[in-house]
DNA sequence: CTGTTAGCGCGTTCAT
DNA sequence: ATGAACGCGCTAACAG
């Protein structure tokens, strides 16, 4: 039983929408608005958390909630003096949109997943910031996850995802990943999703990569014209593409050139830095130890780097060394690591247009796509037995 | 006008539910439960987004979306068999809740954000990840904003989290933030927030520190005990405390031990690269060399090692440093650079316990605390002239 | 140009 | 033990 606070009347009072957590009234005999007296003490009402809402700003104006939310949406049927009482008082009451409720009501959450194994190397990293680059302007925001090279955290962030209704996903796996079941809930859920850098086989979406086999050939040949005959490969995991690509390329420069493959010179290393350590000391703990070793990444080619010195072998006269990647640290480490860099911040937008495309087709059928992109011989110390030829 | 599609009865139609964006009815006469044909063609209906509800779990089952959303929760009240039907549907249509409606309805998020002004360096995203170790156990996830440096993204950074609703902010500044009014925004909106790391004045709020003070003027005191007497500073911006307490412990430092203050002997940088460089060259292209650099962190010092050794400038006889972190990159340059180690994982986990701590309390008054956290020196080739004394 | 209404998916009284 | 009805904040379709 409400009774106006005005002039006492009963039966001809409305509900006027609630204003910070109390239900405001409207007495239509007296017209006048009002609100029951809360029986909560202030100061614990106070701690009760408010932000403001389009309805705020609609009944501080007298107006209602949907000319608010068309005057904020900037449509254009819409009376410029209101429009500008809108924005003012809303700037007034620092009202910040409830990406909940939006996301609700349109059922897309204009947030894009992003899956990384890690971001301790700054590979990661530069791409996130590429991506965002592109995301951002677009009206996407991000969410950033991290599996830590775990199945079961991949696993896990699909579901957050999923969880969290993003509109899009953006990922590279882990060096775990084999099954890909975890993914396909993207796929059936018609959420987009575009794989970068660490794709593994038995998934139909669009792909951002590096040319894996170029940059290896074009990484081992190098070393053959430095003279190298006996080049060991330090490989990455076979079930991904990217271990797979460049181990190949690899092989094919030493088919080109002529030169045997042993296959004790070729040792494998799951991405952790132990197992980089261990596949290392392998390789340089052989009866006949190889003149260069070509690293499937940058980590594992520094990794090599610093047990070599540690066992005294100078490089790169008795030792030359190639990895893959430019991460930052292979230009202060001594000798400066010979490697081949990847445009980091391409890869990254690259990837959240992909994304964005598929995400704002109206098509019914979308063709995966599958960008390559180019690699870039950086030479320094760790190969350098012999001047440059131009 | 609806009709069964069984018997055709036109007036005991009920709605109920929708169904994979179909409106379900339910014919009281025949008690069937049917759905309107739809009007798109298969396919189109198909390539429309749709992600399993309580609603399709319910009507699989029928029975009502609230005992499903009750089972799913593990209410008491409820029957062993229906719990188990539900959590069967639930598996098989592989429901994830929706956390935007959710979100909307509990008036929280269950989500964290967190501001950090670059994850390039492995200092914040080492904290990240002991952050989200903490988070993640106790139902929260996390959004990652990186403001790159830049108050206009940091202010925006803000915004995005007060749209997303979020439970509470762990935070650290950037190097141009001096005012603080962003981040009133939370506490306004009675918004958790706990900073770390990069604090500045006039914010009254819980905060994970190391103690600056502390760990500068140890590292000074061991150049001194090398026998370093003209102790440069690359200081830090002074609008943060980190800067100002580094500061503090140098000159306290020279003070205790009786040596000079030069003025021309502290330069301060930005905390950018380009920066660092240039601070860096200052210091090296004075008319009387300093013989030791103690650097505010660990990039400034990398960046002055890599200056003095092109200058030929031999470390540590001819110039000693000291930086300030321990990032992975100073234990692969060299010489090794000495520098004090920071608990990255501690205060990743503490400031998120304290939030959570903040978030999760029912007073209405949070009395802000501080946590401070302890150094460690570690000693490397960059400062060593002497033997150590043990 | 503006107000009214329904519904997005969920938890939560209030009934039964 | 279960169902119906409401509201969280917002957009959009439908009336004027």
């Amino acid at each position: 039983m409400i009774k106006c606070v005005k002039c006492g009347e009963v039966d001809a009072i409305a509900k006027s929408g609630i204003i910070r957590g109390k239900q405001r009234f409207y007495c239509k005999r007296c017209d006048y608005y009002f609100t029951q007296p809360s029986l909560l003490s202030p100061e614990t009402h106070h701690h009760r958390r408010h932000q403001t809402t389009i309805m705020d700003i609609a009944s501080a104006l007298q107006i209602s909630k949907s000319t608010v939310s068309r005057a904020l949406q900037g449509h254009s049927d819409i009376n410029a003096n209101t429009r500008k009482a809108v924005l003012d008082m809303a700037h007034q009451l620092d009202y910040q949109p409830n990406l909940l409720a939006l996301g609700l009501a349109k059922s897309r959450s204009f947030t894009l997943g992003i899956i990384v194994p890690e971001f301790i190397n700054s590979f990661f990293p530069y791409i996130i910031i590429g991506a965002q680059q592109v995301a951002n302007p677009a009206g996407y925001h991000v969410i950033i996850c991290q599996s830590n090279e775990s199945l079961d955290t991949e696993i896990a962030n699909t579901n957050v995802l999923m969880a969290s209704r993003v509109d899009g996903v953006v990922a590279s796996v882990t060096a775990e990943t084999k099954s890909l079941d975890h993914f396909h809930k993207f796929q059936r859920a018609g959420i987009p999703l575009v794989m970068f850098n660490r794709i593994c086989d038995g998934l139909d979406v669009s792909k951002v990569l590096v040319d894996d086999y170029d940059g290896a050939y074009r990484g081992v040949e190098h070393l053959i014209q430095q003279g190298c005959t006996r080049i060991a490969h330090l490989a990455g995991p076979q079930n991904l593409q990217v271990g797979k690509q460049r181990l190949q390329g690899y092989l094919d420069a030493l088919r080109k050139y002529g030169l045997p493959v042993y296959d004790e010179l070729i040792v494998y290393y799951n991405l952790t830095k132990t197992s980089a350590q261990a596949a290392a000391r392998q390789l340089l703990e052989l009866p006949t130890l190889p003149d260069s070793i070509f690293a499937v990444n940058d980590p594992a080619a520094i990794e090599t780097i610093l047990i070599a010195k540690s066992k005294g072998i100078k490089i790169p006269s008795e030792l030359a060394i190639v990895g893959f990647s430019n991460e930052p640290t292979s230009a202060l480490i001594e000798p400066g690591l010979t490697t081949l860099a990847q445009p980091l911040d391409e890869i990254g937008k690259t990837v959240v247009q992909l994304l964005l495309h598929e995400i704002e087709s109206e098509d019914d059928v979308l063709v995966p796509r599958t960008e390559i992109l180019k690699t870039q011989l950086i030479v320094r110390g760790s190969s350098l037995r012999k001047p440059l030829v131009s």
